[in-house]
DNA sequence: CGCATTCTAAAACGGTCATTCTAATTGGTA
DNA sequence: TACCAATTAGAATGACCGTTTTAGAATGCG
């Protein structure tokens, strides 16, 4: 090394984030980035090699920012937890929070995909995410034959309750801008209540729908 | 009129509708959606005023679609029904359901917001399907008063039961593309068996959170 | 039968963006 | 101190996109 550097790759990735939170994907234009960290187009280049490998970037320390958050709960066995840990997170987590949980990767990287190295790491942090999840499931149910014998619809229930349901329950107040409301966090404490991933000890099969009929038979449009 | 036209205004919605269900917004290009359609470019132009004013068609298009299938089963008071409702309408739009419920319309409009006629459009939408959850919310509280004395964690509550969650369950499967597995259904009856809008006899204030502690005092991140 | 009007058709324009290029600068090291 | 690779700095390039323009074709009406 010969020269230090003035601008961190981190400050790339710190205005790439703000920039999608605060305007959409469209709006974290190389220029944009340049300009909120202060520095010459140019200089992006030195750190990454492409706008692909920015987004990509600035998505993995996201994601890899909010699973860290919440993998440690999973693995305890303690789902319901693991999702009202979304609360603290995404309010200690501006920025990331908007970047993270109000756009689809398939958004971001709609045109060209991020290149090797963002997308190996992106592979490793979804695979250790859903690791956990099978874990959770694992813990609750008491399994000693290790989380491999899980059908796939009890993979889509605790990820439904854990991760998407949440963060269904934050997108509108995300989305204004303004300071989460306190009954979010009772929404999702009543949905665990309500749905629970997983029965710790033998409590009957499936809640099953207790009033107003089956889950079977959906009527058609009207009446 | 003196020359029948070749390209309609809905040709160029279901050609746009298409491309951003299978690329993301940034794929619906001017030119992309004439080449889908088999138009020149300008042609467009005779129908829509811009690019955003297509955009903002092909959103309005799906969401009417959309809330026509639901608002119905609102007013009856029957909000399982219309979350399940979502079931059978994206089975039957497959276009309309990845454009209208993969993308947020902030991603949709980020660069530029469509033109009045089709922004009013929205906003009377809107308006039309906020009115339907005011109304099933009253009907299920056997109120007399109107839909208007409701607060708004209530509101929150039903838009969630019934809109942002089961499209939380659909999105997975909407994304891979496939078909919507059958448990998908049943996530749904019992998401509303264990957390309902509202009791429709009296049935206790809240169901409150039954077992494992109550739901205030989240711990942080670990242990 | 021709004309006004609405459309198709395709090329052209202006702007913006990602990326590259050239030159000047920096600061640890020999 | 003199060097030199890594960096800053900022302009230049080439591609693509939304929109406009120009020309020609079609059709109902007088």
């Amino acid at each position: 090394m010969v020269r230090t550097a003035r601008y961190s790759e981190e400050d790339f990735i710190e205005a790439t984030m703000a920039l999608v939170g605060e305007g959409g994907p469209a709006a974290a234009t190389m220029q944009a980035i340049a300009r909120r960290v202060g520095a010459p187009t140019g200089s992006i280049y030195h750190r990454f090699e492409s706008r692909a490998a920015v987004l990509g970037a600035a998505w993995n320390a996201a994601y890899g920012s909010f699973t860290r958050a919440l993998a440690p709960l999973l693995h305890e066995g303690r789902p319901r937890d693991a999702a009202l840990a979304i609360l603290p997170w995404s309010r200690e987590n501006g920025h990331r929070a908007r970047f993270l949980l109000l756009h689809e990767p398939v958004t971001l990287f709609e045109d060209t995909p991020p290149p090797a190295p963002q997308r190996l790491e992106l592979e490793r942090l979804e695979e250790a995410f859903d690791g956990a999840f099978r874990a959770c499931l694992a813990v609750r149910r008491g399994d000693t034959q290790g989380a491999d014998a899980l059908c796939e619809e009890e993979l889509a229930r605790a990820k439904f309750l854990i991760f998407d349901a949440p963060i269904a329950i934050l997108r509108p107040h995300l989305m204004r801008g303004g300071t989460l409301p306190p009954f979010v966090e009772r929404m999702i404490a009543e949905l665990h209540a309500g749905m629970p991933v997983a029965a710790t000890q033998a409590r009957g099969p499936r809640p099953a729908a207790s009033h107003e009929g089956g889950p079977a038979g959906i009527p058609s449009h009207a009446a």
